[in-house]
DNA sequence: ATTGATTGCACCATCGATTGTGCAAAAAGA
DNA sequence: TCTTTTTGCACAATCGATGGTGCAATCAAT
């Protein structure tokens, strides 16, 4: 029962075929018929028929009658990296259990770029709405709250909408303490050998920073002057962070505290221009996890952020009607070196293996 | 002039506003209104209260009554690897410079996700979709067909509508040769200690086999019973494959051809059970980039597929009227070990770095 | 002052589904 | 048999935008 191309059939196709009104096919094909008290066989002929003529429903058409869409939007700074697209992976996987559409777009840290995607999404209608990583979460709050559209910020927090984001403070200890404490007690580390790059002023940076400078100082006595050199999230910056440090000290700190994966490819830039040697006894720790960033050839203990509970307290909150508007933190998990963590993709069921 | 909670300004409410009828707004916003000859007075009245009322059209009205959406799809396997992810970040870029917008969603190389994803795009009346990596390309493009939906299969091959692919076979080769090459004179490769692990039965797959097969036989003299370990596109099982290579044989091989990063991540699952110093003196090949794997302790030759050029290609492609139902092949790239390459990110304009 | 062309816009059907309301026919009760 | 209740469904308005058609009012030409 091919369609030979032909338009898609329509509620008013099968009511002429089933001999019955359209609200009566509208009914018995989105399952609100029992309530319409429409017989059981009448039910059964459309839906035969329906499946006959291979009707899908035209969602916008739906969408523009009950102004809902079925669709459910994340928002995402970047896609290319482990740590924000494993959030889209996971992120898809729950929304399709809750039955709805996942939609996925990314704003590239442009607060303009953020605004006009969420105005676009919300002129389709979607029906919720994850912010993860948005520089300006409370414009786009703002957009939000006048749609009447439930929202909710991941990643970096806003102070109008509920927010879900890793302590980034306990974090940032976790991730210094073991830096510093991988140098054994023969050659242990010095104040003055040990820096964090990348980053920029949001508020996982500033946190993150306060954490380093923390422990730093709790560890080792005190932090010092210049030791955080922020590049923003590019690994051109990031590149030319190092080569401007390597240029004036004729070599790297030995410990390095990395904000960011994005930033550690910074590193690994800087890297691909100088021989191996030049680095062999450093230690790298690193605010993300990236899988094969763990093996590299020196000690790189990363940080992975546990998107799955992450996105998981952001569903639980976003189902409640008046969350309260505060933010909640995720504890992140410290990675050792060498480490090879499952994720998202193994959930998913590999068909011919 | 802020929405006081208000639902969203339409082109009846501007019409109310302006005493124009509300066609005549419509056609002052979308831009027909010089061909339906209003005064530019009439346009500038109306683009005002536009602006005041912040009425930003409402697109499932726009797209039911048009039949289209303005929304672009690419269907992806999955999110979280740097190909598909810097595929999904190039893509957006480029649907965007068109005016259009993204919508990037991931079916798990799963063929019945892969339909039930498709068909509900189509319900949204996308008006473009991208097919990469999909596990039943025709089925999907007799969905689109039916609806009458262009779309261009990137990365495997479809028999019905136009695809764009990398060059697996050249690029196999060319990783195979690199591979060997990479012991020297003294130390040569034999044909018994060069294996390829991971894949499936799919066209890409195939054709990196034949490509690694072929090179090997004119390098090396032959190929060998079993040099080809397929895994599927899992890390579980690539780990598993390997496991039982080494507790077979004692060891690694000491050339390896892997056939993508997922299976990689495989490597990395059985290295992190094993003391680095078993493996010491491997060469690995890699079938896809990844900016970390390229700087692991052992020499990893990747390939980088050309996402740009092969989306470019595709956009070219899709707005042909009539494309010819052919595969082009786009030429990968051999990146050499210790290569951080740029990325898609890296056109992106980072703000207060 | 007519006629004809042009300008400027209003009217209305339409896209496909949802939903409140109303009304016959059938069943139940008297 | 006549009313009352229940069953089963049809009708029609509606969501917001689009685009074909038609018709006054203005202007130009004779």
């Amino acid at each position: 029962m091919k369609q030979q191309g032909k338009k898609k059939a329509t509620i008013y196709d099968l009511s002429v075929l089933s001999g019955c009104s359209a609200s009566t096919v509208s009914a018995v094909l989105n399952g609100t018929w029992r309530k319409r008290r429409i017989k059981e066989s009448t039910a059964e002929l459309i839906r035969s028929l329906a499946e006959q003529h291979q009707y899908t429903a035209n969602l916008q058409a739906r969408g523009l009658r009950s102004s809902r869409s079925g669709l459910v939007g994340l928002l995402l700074p970047v896609h290319d990296n482990r740590y924000f697209s494993s959030m889209a992976q996971t992120f898809e996987a729950q929304v399709r259990s809750h039955g709805k559409c996942p939609v996925v777009v990314s704003a590239c840290r442009d607060p303009q770029e953020e605004l006009a995607t969420v105005e676009t999404l919300i002129s389709y209608s979607i029906d919720e709405l994850f912010i993860a990583g948005a520089t300006d979460p409370d414009s786009v709050h703002a957009l939000c709250e006048a749609a009447g559209i439930r929202h909710i910020n991941i990643d970096l927090p806003g102070t109008k909408a509920p927010s879900v984001i890793s302590d980034n403070y306990q974090g940032a200890r976790m991730l210094t303490q073991a830096i510093i404490q991988r140098f054994g007690a023969a050659d242990p580390l010095l104040p003055e050998e040990l820096f964090l790059f990348g980053g920029r002023n949001d508020h996982a940076s500033r946190e993150r920073i306060r954490g380093f400078r923390d422990i730093k100082s709790e560890l080792l006595g005190r932090d010092t002057d210049g030791s955080i050199q922020p590049t923003g999230y590019s690994p051109n910056m990031t590149q030319k962070a190092f080569e401007a440090f390597y240029a004036r000290e004729g070599k790297l700190p030995r410990g390095l505290f990395i904000n960011s994966s994005i930033n550690f490819e910074g590193l690994l830039r800087f890297m691909a221009q100088h021989p191996h040697e030049a680095f062999t006894d450093i230690v790298v720790g690193c605010y993300d996890y990236d899988p094969f960033g763990s093996f590299l050839p020196f000690p790189v203990i990363m940080i992975r952020q546990d998107t799955e509970s992450m996105l998981a307290k952001a569903f639980e909150l976003i189902e409640e009607s008046r969350p309260a508007v505060k933010i909640h933190l995720i504890q992140p998990e410290l990675v050792h070196p060498r480490t090879a963590l499952n994720g998202p993709l193994d959930s998913i069921r590999d068909i011919d293996a």
